[in-house]
DNA sequence: CTAGGGTTAG
């Protein structure tokens, strides 16, 4: 019989995929592969034939999708005699590489079970390397376990999978730790190991040491290649550092070491953040000029880049290119766009690209439907958001934090305080626990909504929590706290964050000198100023925010010295002292000293 | 069989 088999059809195990992980550990070893039928028509010659067909396919990186992945597992789990552990572990890899990180566990437990293929280190490393990239690491050093178990010894490759496991997980502290352990059992750390911990240390932020590391395995004679080069200069590209970023590409450049499409990505995403489009475009030349071709990946982030400055109208030339290059736009494409006319408020554009990209067959995800949620909140139509919620439930989509916090900053928006306090103390049932984000826009909320000593309260329960608390929220709370004219206690908070660890920053100073203005301590707020000029230089809005009080309290003369000030050292003036000014001249129109200021001459 | 690039909350 040819077509005897029983295959799974492609969107149950699409479903099953979606479905939360530990349930599917226990259900999908089983459910994956129901055949139990021999094919004839692949055994013999034509399995051979077959098998020379799918080794072809998967060097060559032609199994592009998951559904072509599997089926080619299916073939060869019908295949007698069954094929090599080696064929498998090659499909697996690609598997692997497609991130279908659940299957290939089941796949796998499947072989072991179902085709009587022997655990190895090789499928028990893929194995780990999945829960690893699934942050079920604890899982991980299970299988460890398991290898010592069945008498099998690990190897660098082992470690390196689980070393990588705890920088997934954020736990770069450990991850070192266990490299230096690793030495010490004489298992030399290789280029993947090194790899991996400085991918680790960028993606903390911690850049610096993982240039150490960097010249280190330099120091030990181990050449750093293209990834490890580009992990730290995307590392130092999201620092803003991105002059360093690029002597790094020259460095590289000088050692022989070829960039490649990755590379170009970190640096063109560096040089968008700050608007450098010259370079970004000269970067792309180049790319091209070496025979590389911009993918959706680059290209989004250009479109992202534009949509960010509201430059809808690039962005979406950008999205011309991209098909002209051959590429689809995929859900990161609509999302940039869907965001940006959400932020705009332009909620009818935002639901045509969402639409669009369903008809087209593009499935939203989570950040989509956080993205017009966002939206509808922030065009106070919370029932709107609350329909798309239920939406993207049908969907099979559990709001995760961010998705929360959302919906958390569109009740306050609302002025529903105590709804979305609802949500915050009640997100937990549903598996999902605040971050430090959650706490802040919460905090924003209950301190806008005149609920002063409960925002006190969330602080404190906060300091008592192990969140790592940074000088935001005791800004949110200095400006509750100062909008609710309490300015001694605000004083004492604003003095007590040094000993908290916290370096008082800009925003800060600026938050106190906006409420001490407010109750008309103007020396107070003028020696603050003062003090800060030696230590953390005031900006644009801490000079208007002064202005705006001396102005206040029709302090003309010393707002002139001030505006005076201001214009020496380029800054402007903003739209609330502009109003301030055009007030005091529709009283005195004799006045043009302060006029002067008005419309600067540039 | 392992490592690097893109979207969402402030």
């Amino acid at each position: 019989m040819l077509h005897g088999s029983k295959r799974v059809t492609l969107n149950a195990s699409r479903f099953l995929y979606l479905s939360s992980f530990p349930c599917l550990l226990h259900t999908m070893g089983t459910s994956i592969v129901t055949s139990t039928h021999t094919d004839d028509a692949e055994t013999h010659s034509n399995g051979t034939q077959f098998l020379i067909f799918m080794r072809h396919q998967c060097r060559a990186g032609q199994v592009k999708n998951f559904d072509e992945a599997l089926d080619l597992f299916q073939r060869m789990a019908r295949m007698k005699p069954v094929p090599s552990v080696k064929d498998f572990t090659l499909l697996l890899g690609v598997i692997v590489r497609l991130r279908h990180y659940t299957t290939a566990i089941s796949l796998v437990k499947h072989m072991y079970s179902a085709l009587g293929i022997e655990p190895d280190t090789i499928t028990l490393n893929i194995v780990i390397n999945c829960l690893c990239r699934l942050k079920l690491i604890s899982f991980g050093f299970s299988v460890l376990g398991t290898m010592f178990k069945l008498g099998l010894e690990p190897t660098v490759m082992t470690l390196t999978n689980l070393i990588n496991g705890l920088c997934v997980q954020g736990n770069v502290a450990q991850a070192v730790v266990l490299a230096d352990h690793m030495e010490k059992l004489g298992y030399p750390l290789d280029v993947y190991t090194y790899g991996v911990l400085v991918n680790g240390l960028c993606k903390t932020g911690d850049t610096l040491v993982a240039i150490r590391w960097l010249r280190k395995m330099e120091e030990r004679n181990w050449k750093p290649n293209v990834v490890v080069y580009s992990s730290v200069m995307d590392g130092l590209c999201k620092d803003g550092l991105v002059y360093e970023a690029l002597n790094l590409f020259s460095e590289m450049g000088a050692k022989d070491v070829l960039p490649n499409l990755v590379t170009y990505t970190c640096l063109i995403q560096g040089l968008c953040n700050f608007g450098r489009w010259k370079e970004v475009g000269s970067l792309l030349d180049d790319m091209m000029k070496m025979g590389m071709k911009p993918d959706v990946q680059t290209l989004n982030i250009l479109v992202d880049s534009f949509c960010k400055e509201g430059k809808v109208t690039q962005a979406k030339s950008v999205i011309g290119f991209m098909i002209i290059m051959g590429e689809k736009p995929d859900v990161f494409t609509y999302n940039s766009l869907i965001h940006v006319y959400c932020l705009q408020n332009q909620m009818n554009e935002a639901m045509r690209i969402f639409n669009f990209m369903v008809n087209g067959g593009c499935l939203p995800d989570i950040a989509v439907f956080t993205s017009l949620i966002h939206g509808w909140c922030k065009n106070k139509n919370i029932n709107k958001a609350m329909y798309l919620l239920e939406e993207m439930g049908k969907m099979g989509f559990v709001p995760d934090v961010v998705t929360w916090t959302t919906l958390i900053g569109g009740f306050c928006q609302a002025g529903q305080s105590l709804v979305a306090k609802d949500l915050f103390f009640n997100m937990h049932k549903h598996g999902k626990v605040p971050n430090i984000q959650t706490c802040a826009v919460m905090l924003d909320g209950l301190c806008k909504g005149n609920l002063l000593s409960e925002a006190v309260s969330l602080v404190e329960a906060m300091e008592k929590s192990n969140l790592d608390l940074n000088i935001f929220i005791y800004i949110i709370l200095l400006d509750g706290i100062c909008s609710s004219g309490k300015l001694n206690d605000a004083w004492e908070l604003f003095s007590s964050l040094p000993a908290k660890g916290l370096q008082i920053d800009v925003y800060a100073y600026t938050i106190m000198i906006k409420g001490l203005c407010k109750q008309g301590l103007l020396d107070k707020a003028e020696d603050l100023l003062m003090n800060m000029e030696e230590n953390c230089p005031p900006n644009n809005c801490t000079y208007n925010v002064f202005v705006q009080g001396l102005l206040t309290k029709k302090e003309i003369a010393r707002s002139i010295k001030y505006l005076a000030i201001m214009k020496d050292k380029g800054f402007s003036v903003d739209a609330a002292t502009t109003k301030l000014i055009i007030n005091y001249l529709s009283t005195n129109k004799g006045d043009t000293e302060i006029q002067e200021y008005l419309f600067p001459k540039r």
